[in-house]
DNA sequence: TAATTTAGCAACCGTATAGTTGCATATTAA
DNA sequence: TTAATATGCAACTATACGGTTGCTAAATTA
């Protein structure tokens, strides 16, 4: 399908799924499909869809435990994220905008 | 349409489009849709269209010279992402997965 | 002035995406 | 054992998205 990183930034592109994976980030424990839906105006099957999405991102994982499901976010994946921005941190300082303006500044 | 840091996060999510980002960051000046356009095997109004997605999520600036449009990157919008990655940043270290892991462990 | 180059716009195509409804199934409670 | 609950799966709809082709217009060069 696409490698990991798409995944990941298509996975929180998403303003509900970004809302779902806050909601389990702050959650006292993991959450059932049923209560997740309960605190979102969409159907249970909307939420499934966007739930597995973020499972595939890896930024939620799943316990079954009996007929329920519950659903733990794992912010850790984000850290992929994290690692794409570092290569452009450089650019946001300064007022350094593209590396030809960067090396230029070096030369001087 | 959609609010900003929803258009940041969709324009970064296609794998050409931060491609093309990627390539204005280092270049060493300003490149024309027809430049960009060749460095890519994508028609030009493939890529212009690319642009206009970057450009209203603020990657990306576009200074037009004669019949020339010479686009420009801005990392600097990159910080929007970092702010909201901010928030979930400490939860990836420790073994903290939610806010709940996270309340408990201050409690004991 | 004629030819070339840079680019925008519009229409179109195929696929992905967000969300729905309806139904089947497994687990738990009465 | 019957009823209720939690969920998955499939089909369907509407719209967005990535990309193309074809045409037009403005700016530049010969």
């Amino acid at each position: 399908m696409q490698d990991n990183i798409t995944k990941l930034f298509k996975a929180i592109a998403d303003p509900t799924r970004r809302d779902i994976f806050h909601a389990l980030v702050i959650a006292a424990s993991a959450l059932s499909i049923t209560q997740i839906s309960n605190q979102f105006e969409m159907t249970r099957q909307g939420v499934t869809k966007h739930i597995k999405t973020l499972e595939e991102a890896g930024l939620v994982y799943i316990e079954s435990q009996g007929r329920e499901r519950f659903c733990n976010a794992n912010p850790k994946e984000l850290q992929e994220v994290n690692k794409w921005l570092k290569f452009y941190e450089k650019f946001w300082d300064n007022t350094l905008n593209s590396l030809g303006t960067y090396l230029n500044s070096k030369d001087t």
